[in-house]
DNA sequence: CCGGCATATGTGAGCGGTCACCTCACTGTG
DNA sequence: CACAGTGAGGTGACCGCTCACATATGCCGG
């Protein structure tokens, strides 16, 4: 026997699912007043009266109008939206970044849509434009990976656009970008472990965005040689807690190794777990550092030092950036906070027995 | 001395940055058919010859033509979009359910809109409605906490919706809902622990939706009670591992506490850190279990005992309900994976001293 | 050879707004 | 008193598309 269970699921195939729309005809019927100044009233003020913009909003509230954006969009007038791109929201820098700007924006009336890219299909020009829900769509990438850092590349010339990024090498920075100064920050998390009488700091990096500039590592790289110490060979790790903690493994079996700065919290908490297993006394036998500063870093075991980042502020910042893009005249945003090293448990002068 | 900085933003007011848009008349004439005709090209196949649309189709990607989603939502074509409604994005289990729709939604040609909620702010129905784009937006709330339940509760009743919740209490369950089945869960893992010889297990519960209603603490007291064990009163917690260690560093002042079921892996690791912090080695004279299974968990120190839940698929769930809602002959997704246990390292027999 | 009925295409209107322009008082001035 | 100037408001067209309908064209059987 066949049960029908889709009982109750019924309606129409149109959008509205009997959503009675109330348009400006009707407010202007009710109001006593022509189409065209309920337009002006809705519109910032406008040469309306003040006795007629009463009667009019009256209307409106009465009625319950909502003007329609598709009309408005249709007839020309600028429409408040954009879409984030961004790769794994489940990542902290990309989530909070992500929180930063939807609230940035939505006080600034935009709706704020997202697509999420994935990091292991490469997406071609045409696919990318698919995803912006309009033409001339304005655009927020966070790209402090491989996937935005090319969807970013990627991007039509005429759409407007402002990105995170990781910082870019020179003075020719493109001015719709935005980025931590985490270069500095590695430089002085290095220089930090250096001071506690590390020989040498070795570095976990994430994955760089392209290849050629991963800001951390420079940084790091920055005051290693300031320092006149041996550069050992950076090692590549991922994003994961898994990853950190597999490339620790191999790291860790060198005794000379004292201390990792790592990409971020998570690479660095693989790392904790990795010197665990290894009998490596974290921070006596090894420092270990991390980027981000998550809400987790302090309570694990030995809290970690890292570098907290401000990804929110950097949000709000960028979407202040594209907003003026749109509109001169929109306000600067507050800068975001600078980079800032937080001391913890998991960092110290090396007072080892192995090496 | 001015000096006038914002040289080089010039721009129009128009939205379109120099879009210059091209119309199905422009394909039409290109083609030399109807504008209709081009209609009927680009909605699905409809009764058009094979040949026609060959041409159709050629002078579309010749003139790089795409239709105008205001365009066809104002002429009242059903057009896919849809909102998400969550709090705070850089939690685990919201940024992941998160990833879970847009995945499904996207590929299924919706455009997902996103609008964070504020855990602090209440807002009103008004307010609400004023963040979904269109009137009739479909909506998808992520329900796990009260800022969510209480957005979901305010949504007018003629908004299509789905909802991730918290399982609900009866069998009255509203069909547009979905949830984990965690209060099984949580009545598994505290077998678990009274299975391992605890006395007692403690609880230390996320504050819940509807504060009437939390799951995870429900199933753990299902299972005290089928133990026929003194129930000790469940302690609230918050979210953040922060709160975590607040509250067990109350909670492990008593020396009957040997077991602590935590309502999420963040609260858990707060626990571990409290525990550390005041003597009680983990698992010998505490076990920790958590929920949710974060990238993290794996890699603590002790490894968290946890359960695992598929909030991706249920995202991906959650969106195929408000897709079926909206269209009857929209596909069925694959159910979500079941709550599992997963045992590591911070859970065990009780062997300690101290008690 | 014609009606009848498919199938393929074209035409008109209108979705709900906005813009450009026009009209209509009502003022104050020489 | 005629005049321009100004503030308040109205009218038409149109944005790009889809709908419902009207119109060709082809093929069938009677």
């Amino acid at each position: 026997m066949f049960v029908n269970d889709d009982e109750g699921l019924m309606h129409t195939t149109s959008d509205a699912v009997g959503v009675t729309s109330v348009t400006i005809r009707d407010v202007a019927r009710a109001a006593g007043v022509s189409y065209q100044t309920v337009s002006r009233v809705i519109n910032g003020n406008e040469r309306v009266a003040d006795a007629t913009r009463q009667r009019v909003m009256a209307a409106i509230d009465e009625l319950g109008y909502r003007p329609n954006q598709a009309a408005r969009e249709l007839a020309g007038k600028a429409v408040r939206s954009l879409t984030v791109l961004t790769s794994d929201t489940s990542l902290y820098g990309n989530a909070t970044a992500l929180r930063g700007v939807e609230e940035a924006a939505r006080s600034a009336g935009f709706t704020v849509s997202i697509s999420v890219l994935d990091r292991n299909a490469t997406l071609d020009s045409e696919q990318l434009r698919a995803r912006l829900t309009r033409p001339g769509e304005p655009v927020v990438v966070i790209a402090f990976d491989a996937a935005g850092a090319r969807a970013l590349e990627l991007l039509p010339p005429d759409v407007p656009v402002a990105a995170m990024v990781e910082r870019p090498p020179g003075v020719d920075a493109d001015p719709r970008h935005v980025w931590l100064d985490d270069r500095l920050a590695a430089t002085r998390a290095t220089r930090y472990l250096l001071g506690l009488g590390h020989r040498a700091v070795h570095c976990l990096a994430l994955p760089s965005s392209t290849a050629r500039n991963a800001q951390r590592t420079e940084g790091w790289l920055d005051a290693l040689r300031e320092a006149g110490v041996d550069v050992p060979p950076p090692v590549e790790g991922g994003w994961t807690p898994r990853s950190g903690y597999l490339a620790a493994r191999e790291l860790l079996s060198r005794p000379d190794v004292t201390a990792v700065l790592c990409g971020n919290d998570d690479l660095a908490l693989g790392v904790l777990r990795a010197a665990r297993e290894a009998g490596r006394r974290v921070p006596d036998e090894l420092s270990v550092v991390g980027f981000d500063d998550t809400p987790a870093s302090a309570y694990l075991a030995p809290a970690l030092t890292t570098v907290r980042l401000d990804f929110e502020g950097l949000g709000r910042t960028c979407f202040g950036l594209l907003h003026r893009l749109l509109d001169a005249a929109a306000p600067v945003q507050e800068p975001c906070a600078e980079p800032e090293l937080i001391v913890r448990e998991s960092s110290g002068p090396h007072r080892g027995g192995i090496g």
